[in-house]
RNA sequence: GGCGAGUUGGCGGAGUGGUUACGCAGCGGAUUGCAAAUCCGUGUACACCGGUUCGAUUCCGGUACUCGCCUCCA
């Protein structure tokens, strides 16, 4: 099968052809671990985990490297450690900014699961390859592409002729629109920090230039160099990141001889509610809150895939409603037909478990997400658990579905409830199969109202009823509820 | 100011030089104690102005509007 990127580099499609395609590598900026990921932090990870799951289908799961940092030295992390010392807190500074990545980093990960990311094959974290970083600056600085002053370590942007040629920008346009003030220890504009000092109380490393830490450009070109080596297939993550973080790691590294990238992928950004999402608006949001809230991470998945990845997502409640009814719908076509792990291993057997071509197309084809659901809308009108296969299959390779023993949205939704909660629905509805027995047709559909009431949705199947909660389930509403 | 992206039916959202996207909502029907759920059927579209073409929503140019980046926010 063919698939074909957008490369931002060269401002088109093009088929993907890997330098080696028995080890096909990629390389995503990861979160700077400073506090919990917020919705918009989920989108690349989302989108990039699909072209992990594509690539490992189509190059085989151990010819796939995917590598993913964390940015764990940062001022922000080392403002929370402050703040933590300040408020009483033992231990170090820099112990304390190690147990804040930590957690961080732990939140990072649970989140993330939830949301259905299968774990990348390295997660590096920059302060364990600060040695490769002062190696890379050192050899930078030997070759004429960076000087210290000051203390600071900066990159001569003008000796690499191609610099801004991934964003399409010039350097004498970008020194005209400036709007920010130069720093007097920079010869240019536009150089940038490779290595900067550090306080004795903040985390920092011995280096030829004196104790400090690494600029966070470097960071990422170390850590793709060490991992994935001088030459690797894909590069990825959000647009707000293609100047100049990008820009700065293509030249570091090619200035340091390695080709680095061939192919750059770029997430356009989240917006919730049609507008940006700013602590300001009143709009910013994190997984973990909405997880909490009761939206499944399959939920939140679904809606980020509904839109292609290099235009603007919109979360929006009401996708998020339609999100769940579709999901839901489709686990439910599939449970009613016997699907759990045993039936894909029979499947498997039976050589019935492979994937739809024109599904695989649209995912091939610059990761058309919205265009592979369109196409799992058809696939799931099939009748037959044999004939749902590659609906199945589909669903698995969005992750969409990573358990196939539980396939029951509204079951996860209500393992989380209070006993109490499900226990008193339970109850309204244990009374209102007695009114419905007795044919007291008014009480049962008073009861049905009193339940509709609280968000839950009755659902009639012959004599038996059952319940999901429904969009505006609001459990706090069963208080004096009879 | 510089660079870039976008504008598709009531809503969401793909795609294509000529032929149904798809989903939701709506409408009609089946089913149902009545509903819901489910099933069947069904209408509406390509911002504006020019150009290329036998023919453009799709290619080219312009206009308007929206948005992003230029500030170590994915």
């Amino acid at each position: 099968m063919t698939i074909t990127f957008y490369n931002t580099a060269t401002r088109r499609k093009e088929p993907f052809a890997p330098i080696d395609p028995d080890n096909v590598r990629m390389y995503l900026c990861g979160p700077t671990v400073y506090d919990r990921a917020h919705l918009g932090n989920a989108r690349p990870v989302l989108v990039f985990d699909v072209l992990n799951r594509l690539l490992r289908h189509t190059y085989g799961a151990q010819h796939v490297t995917y590598v993913r940092n964390f940015t764990d030295v940062d001022d922000k992390i080392n403002a929370t450690a402050l703040a933590r010392k300040e408020a009483g807190a033992a231990g170090t500074i820099e112990e304390l900014v190690r147990e804040r990545s930590d957690e961080t980093i732990g939140w990072y990960h649970a989140d993330m699961d939830a949301l259905g990311a299968l774990r990348p094959n390295h997660e590096p974290r920059a302060t364990e390859y600060v040695d490769q970083m002062v190696a890379m600056i050192a050899q930078l600085m030997a070759d004429g592409f960076a000087y210290e002053n000051d203390g600071h370590v900066l990159f001569r942007v003008r000796q690499y002729e191609e610099y801004g040629a991934l964003s399409g920008r010039s350097v004498d346009d970008m020194i005209a629109g400036a709007r920010v003030e130069v720093a007097p220890y920079k010869e240019d504009p536009m150089d940038f920090v490779l290595w900067k000092p550090s306080s004795d109380e903040l985390p920092g490393w011995d280096s030829p230039w004196g104790r400090g830490r690494p600029g966070w450009h470097i960071e990422c070109s170390a850590m793709a160099y060490e991992l994935l080596g001088a030459e690797f297939d894909i590069h990825g993550g959000g647009n707000d990141l293609t100047f100049p973080h990008h820009e700065n790691e293509i030249a570091q590294s090619r200035c340091a001889g390695h080709g680095f990238a061939n192919v750059w992928l770029h997430n356009e950004m989240l917006q919730v509610e049609g507008k940006k999402m700013s602590k300001s608006l009143g709009n910013f949001f994190t997984v973990r809150d909405l997880l909490e809230k009761g939206v499944p991470g399959e939920v939140i998945r679904f809606v980020m895939l509904s839109t292609h990845y290099r235009k603007p997502m919109d979360w929006t409640e009401k996708k998020r409603v339609e999100a769940e009814k579709t999901l839901t719908g489709w686990l439910n076509i599939l449970q009613k037909h016997g699907y759990s792990a045993k039936l894909v291993e029979n499947l498997r057997e039976i050589d019935r478990w492979h994937a739809d071509t024109e599904f695989m197309g649209a995912l091939g084809n610059d990761l058309n997400t919205p265009g592979a659901l369109a196409r799992l809308h058809v696939l799931a009108k099939a009748r037959t658990a044999e004939a749902l296969a590659p609906m199945a299959h589909a669903l698995e390779t969005l992750g969409l579905v990573t358990d196939w023993n539980v396939l029951d949205l509204a079951a996860s939704q209500t393992d989380d409830m209070a006993d109490g909660v499900t226990g008193a629905i339970d109850q309204l509805l244990a009374e209102r199969a007695a009114a419905r027995a007795a044919q007291n047709w008014g009480e049962a559909d008073r009861l049905r109202d009193v339940l509709n009431a609280i968000g839950v949705q009755v659902t009639d199947i012959g004599g038996t009823a059952t319940w999901v909660p429904g969009p505006n389930f609001d459990p706090s509403k069963l208080e004096g509820a009879q």
